[in-house]
DNA sequence: CAGTGGTCTAGACCACCAG
DNA sequence: TGGTGGTCTAGACCACTGA
């Protein structure tokens, strides 16, 4: 029976296939169970590890989670809506108010593990704010947890000689944050620069943000300038993708 | 023998491990082949599935390659930057070049499967141009193929009504392009919106882009508005996430 | 043509979860 | 406690690649 597996393509894509129709179809909605891998050996007459196989390839697709002793189920998809500019108007963070705020209507945002160290300037990040390689920088890690859920780790880089002695070397930057803090300094960010990529995540990246099989991280880096074109800070972020909508908006 | 798997992990995880450490030390450097099924199952005295499992991990981490009947190679990561604001400033397109034109300085570019067709506006592009739905839309459909590989898939929406007769309905727009030619028609873009996504590619995604297991897409919605606030066109992409770097600048 | 990865079988033991 | 998915073995044939 081996072979070339039924008609062209393999046993276990085809299987997969008749699924991922039956998702798309609504036949199994969100949060739905679908058939197992003995139904699907049963159903299909093949062996375990097939039935495992078409089951792996939608997970990686990101459609489907397989949860230990219990089934594979179909996931949903309800987006964060991150606004990339209006969030960093300066009459969000000039009120006094989070960066944060623009984006979750009152949702439950939890901020856990907050650490505020100063190190070494790895090299890329000292090529971007222009200092010199080793010299030492405060980085503020945070991770941000909505609803129960992990869905942001955030490293912020900052020249350690500039912010010696502000709050922004405390886990608690006071009202308005760092960049409220930055500006009292006379070092106001008026630009930002934002890239924005994409991969699946290391092992560290998937557990500290709990992510299931098949979704990929979204990676913004982010680089503040002040009125002299200097960069002050850069802030780089790594993002649930399967969390996240990013938006932007611009002008021809 | 089979049991906990030595230590604590699962054997086919710390067989990944010692491969990525590997290949972050530089030890295997991007290209190069890595140690194949038959190596590890020697190395390690495993059976064939658990050799396989360990680099189907890096596969789907998308640090590796596989290519059938050669190996398993590094790959590398060497992106396009795309710059989401400078490239559709008025200056670009109004000069009567692509819009393309700013971001690959040089490169082979071929757009191939130009497909200019009118279609029933799908629901949500009918919400977005305000226009009822089922309204007849201009579709252009185009795939841009860079040094030989595709990287970018794009779906372009315009009511027809609008674009009847204009060289937009054509598969070659003119100097310009579909803006300039929008300008021509008194409906000049001037502002746009773009929504970033990423998940796993699709099957036929994946195909038409040629990723290689382990890579995810990026998803870009953009919208067009006029100097009225109304949407002209909406454009949806999507990216190899492995290509691409996406860069926004805007000021605080 | 020798070696590679791709697919597949038919077993096995385990940890976890729900009823 | 019974069923689930997670890991693992020891075989097999295939298509493809590269020398």
């Amino acid at each position: 029976m081996s072979g070339r597996g039924a008609g062209r393509q393999p046993k276990y894509m085809h299987i997969a296939a008749q699924l991922r129709a039956g998702i798309e179809a609504g036949e199994y909605g969100p949060g739905q169970r679908l058939p197992g891998e003995n139904d699907l050996m049963a159903a299909h007459g093949v062996a375990r590890m097939t039935a495992r196989q078409a089951l792996a390839a939608l997970q990686a697709e990101g459609l489907v989670e397989a949860r230990k002793g219990a089934g594979v189920f179909v996931r949903d998809f309800r987006p964060i809506r991150r606004h990339g500019v209006e969030r960093l108007a300066h009459a969000q963070w000039g009120a006094g108010r989070s960066v944060w705020d623009a984006d979750i209507e009152g949702r439950d945002l939890v901020v856990d593990s907050v650490e505020v160290t100063e190190e070494d300037a790895p090299t890329v990040i000292a090529g971007v704010l222009e200092i010199r390689e080793g010299e030492r920088v405060c980085v503020r890690r945070r991770r941000f947890v909505l609803d129960g859920k992990p869905v942001l780790l955030s490293a912020s880089y900052l020249a350690a000689e500039l912010v010696a002695g502000t709050a922004i070397t405390q886990p608690g930057t006071g009202p308005g944050g760092t960049y409220a803090r930055l500006e009292e300094l006379g070092r106001r960010p008026v630009r930002f620069r934002e890239e924005v990529r994409s991969r699946m995540p290391s092992g560290d990246e998937s557990a500290r943000l709990a992510l299931s099989a098949g979704t990929p991280v979204m990676l913004i880096g982010r680089t503040a300038f002040d009125g002299q074109g200097r960069a002050v800070e850069v802030n780089e972020m790594v993002l649930d993708a399967s969390a996240y909508v990013l938006e932007y908006g611009f002008e021809a």
